[in-house]
Formats: structure tokens, C-alpha cells, sequence
DNA sequence: AATGAATGAGAATTCATTCAT
DNA sequence: AATGAATGAATTCTCATTCAT
């Protein structure tokens, strides 16, 4: 809460070259999203980010500027991740599949990387979060949008680029709303989330690619 | 000899009766609806909703005990708006309308509501929220759950409580995502993201209750 | 804890005259003594007095200047109870009973009097208590003191006022000192504590005024 | 994946090792203490004991988690050389002298260290304190209590448990109530007063113990 | 005179960030 | 480079007292 500096506001203060700069620099990330999923961004302390991490708090200064580009970079590991994971399933390949079987090779591997980052479910999200506090998981929802875009592209290219946006944007914010639902076991079992989740999806892209293209006959 | 109170935990610590006080206690939920929706639920500090509110911290605390009772209110006040809309809206007669039709009678009053109130958008989620923070939400998304869980009763008697619940929260959390896409205009036009979330309903509905029933033939 | 305001330093605002008036003050003090009795001196809130009182705080404010001054006027009630208890108690005829006897006519009502005003601990009391904040159980002490050497003078003429002084003030601390443990039930019965306290005057008035004199045999 | 520890409760939050960490911690405490004896326990603040400390605010908060904290750690640095005093001074040697040579060996360093230690005799205390607030003192009261017990043990050991209770409770309260008049110059001269806790005492236990054992004689 | 809503200084506590060692 | 103690602005909430009605 103390004033903030402007002479330092590069995202990243030391790039880690040595092989224990690397390590710690995971284990900040890997803090943070423990600390973060149990307790939130704002009550999520450097401090606690620090002693989770067992890692001196001055260290973690050394590594980042301030708690905002901490999460940054979390924020970034998730979308490398994420990138890492839509390369094996957004191929030429897929794209051609029909859309459940295509579905299945999204959604499936997305909800088993969604439980198993605890802190994910807190940065891939654009819906009401704080809008001054973290603006960093837009580029999540960006490159998932971009990833969805692109398919749509190959499948409809008819499409243009305005409604190309518009229908990946709602797939894209479908999914992340939803997810959430699989930690509230009031509602249904995990799998019947995902299941829905593929229902809804299936349906809207048999409104928007036609019924014959969506593959469902 | 009468006992000596020392425990107020009521969620409100003045019921305003006055018209000076009716007007205060709006004010401060007005402000606390601003604020919210400009920084956030935690960034928002009880001194600059007083402050937006053209009253001293002190009365703040007249009308709240605290500042999550604050929130509370305020969710409270979207959740009895939202309640005359929907009993406006969800009637015996709308619940027999073509699906369509239903959706613009639902969807429309609430996109309107929402762009109306601002700090809606902070309330109306479950997604990846702070979850030791702000409960107060849950409310919302369980009455709206639950008057869709009521219209899905009427139209689809067969359907088993379970599966209800489901696709009403499903239903729900799709709406809720796809709301905010209202205030990124680099995505599309307002009315565009409203098209879009009926197509996505109706689609889903086309699934839910079947071609026939969904009426869109 | 807003600035103190010298214009007003009267003890009394107003000295009330009508009858509702007296009920009242009277009705404020009791308040006050109980809401002392339940959280201590510093807890106790005006407004938790005078809603204790079953009077707006205003009214309140109307007879007392501030905070303390309503603390004063209880000790001061306190004081005139002590003094008519005392006035019937030390008497020329039981300044000349046996030590035991004048022992049992004093400090039985007096404990009487403790265990029935449970605000009266807090106030007579000289020991630990904050120093700053109340300084009016002096009265009280004083007044207590003032009697027990009045006593002393009569029993033993020959003590000089130093000493009388200095024997009375430690009786009177004593009594202070050992009517709390009343109150105490791990400690041993009130009647036991009460027992006590004559056993330990009773002892050191043996001291003070020669085995004869104190009357034991 | 190790928990995310939340709950610090515990009444230091850091253990002081280094050598300026210790004279800062012993600063605090001898800063409360000042500050505690001048207004005592419920006015002090801790921004005021900060500063009669010379250290930020901050620092203090580092070694104790709240106010309570300071004061307990005031009270258990009064009980630790309370200990020390009453080891040097209640011996199998000193338990056998005669009372009016083993008061002085209690009452005279006792009165100095009184003396000495400005904010004792604001926890030094149970006699009408606020009943909330500060529960801490209790375990000096207890400690000596205790002591007195042990003693009471080692030279009547005919006396049953309740008896020795009270009769050493009823001691502890005497020198509680009796030691703050040494303060009061208008009462008599500091060594006056000693002098006369012991008489109370002496006489007190030749009750107790009877004129033989009490080796008056 | 009576009322009770209004006021704001002040209290306890936190935590992002720095910097002396 | 590494450490972790140090810092103090900022936050939430209280309550004695006033004063407009």
C-alpha cells in the first residue's frame, strides 16, 4: 500500500540465468498460486508468498518489482502452459474433426489443468474481477481467444473477422465461467460439468458453423 | 437491572426512518456501487464510499456496523430490483412463450439492468472471486438460479430436480460471463453481445429441452 | 476522546428540581453502575449509559458535562450511602464496644453494601486503577479514612495524627483490598472473606492499640 | 503444495535473537511499562508506547501481534524476576526464622522492586480492575499466591488446602492494596509504610499461626 | 427543554517495499 | 548477491460530544 516507484516498473528484475534462480523462481510462482488459491489475490501477502516459497522476502524482491508483476508472471507460466497444451490439440488435424470429438480434445485436457492449478481459476477470469488490481489475465483469455479464433477461421472461412471475435470471445467466456463449477460440488460431479460444458459449446457452434459443418448428424 | 447489551451484530445497525435517513442510506449504497465498480470489493475502503458519498465515516458507520454489511446491503438492494424484474418477467403466460421470445423478455430487462447498475457486475459472480472475502454474492446467482430452475419446472416437468439445478446454473453462470463482454467494445456492440447471449441460451435450450419444445422451428 | 471543552467544567450541568428530573439522574446513575459493573470504567460508552437509562443521549448530556463527571456523581451517591451507613454505625456507644463487636458493626454492611452495588468495586478502589482517567474513588477513600480515625481518636487519644492517619488509611486499604475476593469463588465463601477481613483488622487493631485495649481477652 | 499457514496466534511473532532485536524488545517493555504507569492499561496506546520506545509503529507490531501481547509480555518479565526474588528469598532457611525476620526478608525487596518498577502496580492487581479487559495479571497475583502457599505448607502443615489458600490470598491482597501508598507521600514516608505491612502481616500471622509459631514472643 | 443523528479525531493493526548488513 | 528487520502510510472502526430540529 505504500507509494509506488516509478524508476522500477519492469516486469522482471533479474532474468535467472543460474540453475538456483531458476528453482526459485518457480517456487515463487508455485507459491503464489497456493497462497492466491487459498486465499485470494488481495490477501494473498508477498510475505506469505515469500515464507511459502521458503525463500527470504528480499529474495523475492530481487526476482520481481512488486506483487503485481509476481502474479504477472504466474499469470504468464499459466499461458505457456496453456500454449504448450492448445499446440497438441489445435492442429490441422483436429480442426478438420467433428465438433464433439474436436470438443473433447479441448475441453477435456482445459478442466484437467484447471483442477490442477489451484491458482488458475482466480487469473483466468475477466468477469468481475477487481478492474484496477489485476489486469494481467486478459492475456489468458486473449491467447485462448486467438487459439479459438484461429479454428473458427479454419473451419468456417467465410467468417469475418468481427463475428470470428465475437463467437471465440463467448466460447472462450462460456468455459471459463463454468469451470468454476466442477470445485462446487453442490451442483454436479466434476464430469458432469465438463459434459456440460461440451453441450453448450456443441450447441452454440451448430448455430454458428450451420448444422451440417457442427458434425452432429 | 436490565441486562447490558454488549453484543450488536445485527447487519444493520439503523433502520432509517426518516427521509433525510432513507436518502443517506441510498446515497451510501450508491457510492459504494460506484467505488466497487471502479476499484474493486477489496480496494474499496469504507473512507472513500463516505467520501463518495458526501458523508462523514461516521455516519458510515450509523447505518453499517462494518463493511462487508455495507456490501451485503448493497447486493441486498440488486437482489430485490432483480426480484421485480423477474416477477415482471417469469409469469405463467411468459413461461409459455416460444423460447425465444422468453429470452428477449428475460435476457433484455437484465442486460439493462446491468449496464444501468455498476457495481453489479462485482456481485453478480461466483468465477474465481476471492473466496474467503465476499460471500454476500451467492445470494444473487441463487435467486436467479432458482427462478430458472422454476421456469424449467414448468416447461419440462419430466426433467429431475438434479438435472434442473444443473442446467439452471449452467444457464446462469453463462449469462453472467457474457454480461460484462457488454463493456468491451473492442469485442462488439452492446446489442451484439445481447444477440449472442440468447443464440447461446437458445441454443442450449434446443438441447435442453428438445427442437420441439424449444420452439424454434 | 474528542477535545476536552473548557467552557464547560462545571461537575453539574443542571441540578434537577422537577421530579422527572431526579428520576432521571437517579435513573443514570444506576445505569451507570451497572454498565460499569459489566465492562469496567474505560468500556463503558455514554450512549451504552444512557440507553441503559432508558434516556436519549442528549438528555443525558443535559445533566452531566462529560464522561467522568457522571462517573463523579456516582461515587458521589456512593459517598452520601456510605455516610448515612456510617453515621448509623460509628456512634459514641460503638466507638466503645470490644474491637470484635465494633469489627462486626462495621464491616458487615459495609460488605453488604459492596455486594450490592456491583459498580462500587470499580470505583473504591485506589490501587492499580488508571490514574488519569478516574480520579473521584479518592472520596471515598478519604471519606472511609476520615471516619476510622475518627474512631481512633476516640479509642486512643493519646495517637498522634500521623499515625492515626497513617493506621486509619490502612485499615481502610485493607477492607479495599479483601472485599473483591467476595466475588472470587475458587478463593473460599463470602462469609469466610468477610470473616477474614475482622480477622486481619482485629489482629493488627491488637497491634495498634495494645492487647487491652483491642479487647480480645 | 505445503499448507498455507493462516492462523498466528501465537503471543510473541518473533523471538528476538540478535542483539539489537533483544534491546528493542526490552525497550518496548520498558516503554510500556512507562507509559502503562503514567495512564494506564486501557489509555495506553500502542503508538504512544511506540514512541516512548523511539521505534516505528511497525517494528513494534513485529515482535508482539497486539496490545494484549505487549502487556502479558510486561507481566511475564514482572513474574520471571519476581521469581528470581522470591527464590533468593523463600528458602528451607528463611521459611524457619522467625516471621517478623522472614517478612523482612520478603517485604523489603518486594517494596524495592515496587518501587523500581513503575507499571507493576498497574498488574500487580485484581482488586476492582475492568473485568474485560486485561486478564494477564492474574498470573503474577497467582505466583505469589503460591509462594505464600508453599510457605504457609512448610511452617503449619497441619492446615488444610482451603485455609492455606485463603490465608496466602489474603497476605498477597494486604501488600497489593498496602504497597501503593508508599507512593502517596501525604499518607506517611515510604519506609513508614513497609514498616507497617509488616505489622499487618506479623499480627495477621500470629492469628494464623498461632502466638507461639508466629515467634513474637 | 428534549431529542438523537451527526461528527471526526484517534485507536489498533497490516503489509508492500526498502536497505543496512 | 542475499537476507530479513525495519518502516509508516493506509485501513477499519469507535465513541465522546454537539447542535439542528
Amino acid at each position: 500500500m505504500t507509494k509506488v516507484d516509478v524508476t522500477t516498473n519492469a516486469p522482471l528484475r533479474r532474468v535467472p540465468r543460474q540453475e538456483r534462480g531458476e528453482r526459485r523462481f518457480a517456487a515463487i510462482l508455485d507459491a503464489t498460486e497456493e497462497v492466491i488459491a487459498a486465499v485470494g489475490y488481495e490477501a494473498a501477502t508477498t510475505n506469505a508468498i515469500a515464507a511459502q516459497a521458503h525463500i527470504p522476502i528480499g529474495s523475492l524482491y530481487q526476482f520481481f518489482p512488486n506483487k503485481e508483476a509476481i502474479v504477472r508472471a504466474l499469470s504468464d507460466r499459466y499461458l505457456a502452459d496453456l500454449r504448450v497444451l492448445f499446440d497438441r490439440v489445435f492442429t490441422p488435424d483436429t480442426f478438420a474433426l467433428p465438433v464433439p470429438r474436436l470438443l473433447d480434445g479441448v475441453i477435456d485436457p482445459l478442466a484437467a489443468f484447471y483442477v490442477k492449478h489451484a491458482g488458475f481459476k482466480q487469473l483466468f477470469t475477466t468477469s468481475g474481477a477487481p478492474p484496477r488490481a489485476l489486469p494481467p489475465s486478459q492475456n489468458i483469455d486473449r491467447e485462448v481467444v486467438a487459439r479459438v479464433e484461429r479454428m473458427l477461421a479454419a473451419r468456417a472461412p467465410e467468417l469475418d473477422a468481427a463475428r470470428r471475435l465475437l463467437y471465440a470471445t463467448v466460447c472462450t467466456h462460456i468455459v471459463e465461467a463454468l469451470l468454476p463449477l466442477m470445485g462446487q460440488d453442490d451442483v454436479a460431479a466434476p464430469e458432469a460439468i465438463v459434459a456440460e460444458i461440451k453441450h453448450v459449446l456443441s450447441a452454440y457452434m451448430e448455430f454458428v458453423l450451420g448444422p451440417a459443418e457442427a458434425g452432429c448428424a
